[in-house]
DNA sequence: AATATATGTAAGTAAGTACTAACATAAGGA
DNA sequence: TCCTTATGTTAGTACTTACTTACATATATT
């Protein structure tokens, strides 16, 4: 064995595996990352790796895992009390920055839920959506538009998966022109 | 050999395996999809595909080609001489009801120039916004609005992707509101 | 009837891959 | 110094998978 100062206590090693697994994981997905390929990329021994985690399956499981448990609870907690138009704007800003920050994971997310959901099983677009829809029921907005405004929203907050990232003002400027632009 | 009337000829069997083989890859991605796995769904020998194919690679890039070909030219062509605000309302109808119509596979084409770009290299959301921004600077739209008019086209055609499927006619109405919307 | 074409079956090869076992060693703490 | 813990190396196993070879047979064409 070397001599080196790669020695971590083993809650520092656990977090540097799944870090790197991530990145592995977004660049060639679940089928197309190999254990090998994570090791290399935490700069340890495939062998190592194993005595981290059971399996290939549960390194990708614990690697969402954080973006899956922050994702819906802090926007409805903060905004209690707003009134229902500055309800539905402090969500669509909320969610926006947040999906903006982690695009690369959630694509993943989405990704591996169609065609390996026995690793990622989580309708994400479903579960926005209901919130959306929720909101602008409250917001008393018509009927008619209500399809609408759903996909407007929702089309939105999709563009920030694709499109090239900006600044969190902007996305504050972007979000209000778009409430106006619904509540018109 | 059984006896049976599976027997087609050159260029059907081609097609037929092409169809099955892009069903397999929208459920199970590049990557999960095996040769096996599209030799039963098109209930025939594993080494058929290979008198057909010389590769899984090679049938992956065929059968999506056809979308390939049709995505962009019909829409540019079929707009000329339209008014300005028309020709995008005309594109961006076009657009969505194609997108709409073929969301599975270019999921699939969008997923895999991520992760496989040796099968598929396009990128399809930069040329897409790219003719939009064409198009919409043909409309005489202030530059201020033009980002916001851009990610809330994009978005709502990313949403076709990924939200349920709605009638022509739908489209045709939402467009319209949304065009409305950019121009007012 | 003769020939060409489409397909099947059986068997196999070579490479990749998730995961394990056994043993060795370096570093940190007691 | 002793002991524990983190890591490495080497080797291997069992399985999957893209793709091939050889041979047989059913169907269509001439």
């Amino acid at each position: 064995m070397e001599k080196t100062n790669k020695r971590m206590t083993r809650e520092e090693r656990r977090k540097q595996i799944l870090e790197s697994a991530l990145k592995v994981f977004i660049e060639k997905g679940y089928n197309g990352s190999t254990t090998l390929d994570i090791a290399k990329k935490a700069d340890i021994s495939e062998v190592t790796l194993f005595r981290y985690f059971d399996s290939k399956k549960q390194m990708f499981m614990e690697a969402i895992e954080p973006i899956l448990i922050t994702s819906l609870k802090e926007s409805l907690v903060e905004s209690q009390g707003l009134e229902p138009m500055e309800k539905l704007e402090y969500i669509l800003k909320n969610r926006i920055k947040f999906i903006s920050e982690h695009s690369e994971v959630i694509k993943l997310i989405l990704m591996e839920s169609q065609i390996n959901p026995e690793v990622a099983d989580f309708d994400f677009v479903r579960q926005i959506t209901s919130i959306l829809k929720d909101s602008i029921k409250d917001t008393g907005i018509g009927l008619e538009d209500e399809d609408f405004s759903i996909r407007l929203m929702m089309g939105s907050i999709l563009s920030f998966l694709y499109l090239p990232k900006i600044k969190d003002n902007e996305i504050d400027s972007y979000v209000e022109k778009l409430v106006d632009t619904i509540s018109k």
